[in-house]
DNA sequence: CTGTTAGCGCGTTCAG
DNA sequence: CTGAACGCGCTAACAG
């Protein structure tokens, strides 16, 4: 394949030079410039990323970790990024992240320590201590889109708002038998997003002096939804209202209460959180947390800070929004 | 960071007999071997991509390049992908294209020309000349997850038969009166997936002696499809099955025929393609094609490439199966 | 502004 | 089986 000396020969200048011109850094006269860049194009030479990052210190790749590929969120946050990165020239290298010990730790240990990225962003991962130390020993900006941590630059929302905010909507409607799909109270780290929606739930219902009526644990899954709601709802003493911390567990518990011959919102309510594009056709409410500008945000973060801006070790706050599609109502009893 | 160096004086070795141990190229008596392991556990030292490809010419990664990040099929191929490539120890280096041409130049003329990669999997893109020459420039193996392509190895479900299956699966039940959502007569290349499904489709009515109660053009999306569909159906001549190129569509014309007051599959069958998750949620009938499986066949294919293997230049058969749901039946008029 | 020179960190001959 | 030395392709520093 074509190399830079190819191109030095053929534009009559030094190997250097055409590193100059091509790359930017460094002057070199107009006439010259023109002339490698002819050259380079006419060979269609494109530097080595190897050789360019051995020599430099610098892959232009971002690592991404994602702990589901095939879950709207995290595609969705993932094509965010990857316009931002894309459009400043950057590669993007994606670790999707199972539960799998093994698997994890490889990708921990290995996969991201090979120097091949100059930056991190995570996306709604749970880090153990051995996996954030980690993190940091690679000594790159992180950026990681999640609740806040401690020792990570952190692009959050305020999930316990996002909780509130739910949560005062429905009470607002006149509901008083409250339900919420979420978090495992046991298995939940206190931090996590999960977590915090629910306890978000959990204190503004006890501001308002009111006791959840049923709190379900599930995965976040339609299905997980569907079956979550399917306990709260078939018992007499059903909640009027549902909050689902996902837009997919509330659509699932949409499915779930129209199988069990219930009217969503006359029955009962039901409010999630996303966004999810998917929200449009079950009429659903929801909290919105655009998540594609998610990505793009931090994607710009973390190529700002490779720019050298000193980021703020402290936390970026990302913005939530109720939208009201129908899903909720006054109850009717 | 720790270099190979460090690794070599810990052990008491030289810089080759680590490489060699590490690799398992060239052979290190056991003790050596075991020593060195253990100084490059202990130091938690892991090669330098960059240093690794600069000297092999292998990096370790394989580039993925995909029209979309955001939609159920290709986030699902990519986890399948992801999976199969990571646990050979591959990165994934991942580009998404969009249609402004601009930018698509820079990513085949620039980004997957840097030598990153050591090998590329597409997933349903419609390639033009330069764009596919650019690629075979690339001199490393190349898969296509898409319709035959003459010059690429290709991974492809046969998408005339699954078009027909679909219509045979019609007119089985009784259907006289068929309808199409998928691609645009006018702007899908012959060769391209929607074009050949719907092909199928009219393939299958003309042995029928059937002409097409309708034929309309939609993006694959699920508003898309409802938005068909609804024109489709809401004229007194509506057809009695409709048949949609993927699932999302099906689920949008569902959607829309139960907007118009119609049941399914009662007054109007409806079929679709992909095996889309949310197919179980709406009793979607479908054509599933394996989503998830055709990434891991996909990079096991470039994997083996790699590896030596002379792949087949021809192409790879996907599996496709009707998994029928309850949206079809035979027409009630 | 431009060329020369010395590495970047590893893998690999080739002797020993 | 092991070590010394060279080179992968490019960039940074230094002269000029």
């Amino acid at each position: 394949m074509t190399g830079i000396d190819d191109v030095a020969r053929a534009a009559g200048v030094s190997t250097a030079t055409v590193s100059r011109a091509l790359s930017g850094r460094g002057s070199v006269s107009n006439a010259t410039r023109e002339r490698v860049l002819a050259a380079a194009a006419r060979l269609g030479y494109v530097v080595s990323a190897a050789a360019s990052a051995l020599a430099t210190g610098r892959a232009r790749a971002v690592g991404v970790v994602v702990p589901f590929l095939d879950r709207w969120f995290f595609s969705t946050v993932l094509a965010g990024i990857s316009d931002a990165l894309v459009r400043r020239g950057y590669d993007i290298t994606l670790y999707s992240v199972s539960a799998d010990p093994t698997e994890r730790r490889r990708v921990f240990d290995d996969h991201l320590r090979r120097r091949r990225i100059d930056a991190v962003i995570t996306v709604a991962l749970e880090l153990d201590a051995e996996e954030s130390a980690s993190l940091r020993g690679l000594d790159v900006p992180i950026v990681a889109i999640a609740g806040p941590h401690p020792l990570l630059t952190t692009l959050t929302v305020d999930d316990l708002a996002v909780g509130r905010l739910a949560t005062a909507h429905l009470l607002e409607l006149g509901h008083r038998r409250l339900a919420h799909i979420g978090a495992d109270a046991v298995a939940a780290a206190a931090s996590s997003v999960p977590a915090l929606r629910r306890r978000g739930f959990e204190e503004r219902l006890a501001d308002a002096g009111i006791e959840a009526h049923g709190v379900e644990p599930a995965d976040f899954t339609i299905d997980g939804g569907s079956r979550a709601a399917t306990r709260l709802l078939s018992t007499d003493d059903a909640p009027t209202a549902v909050f689902a911390a996902s837009d997919e567990m509330a659509i699932g518990a949409i499915l779930a209460a129209r199988e069990l011959g219930l009217h969503v919102p006359h029955d009962v309510s039901i409010i999630g959180v996303d966004g999810h594009e998917l929200g449009r056709w079950f009429g659903l409410t929801s909290i919105d947390q655009f998540a594609r500008g998610q990505g793009e945000r931090a994607a710009e973060v973390v190529l700002d800070a490779l720019d050298g801006a000193r980021p703020a070790r402290g936390l970026g706050t990302l913005p939530f929004e109720l939208v009201d599609r129908g899903s909720t109502a006054p109850p009717r009893r």
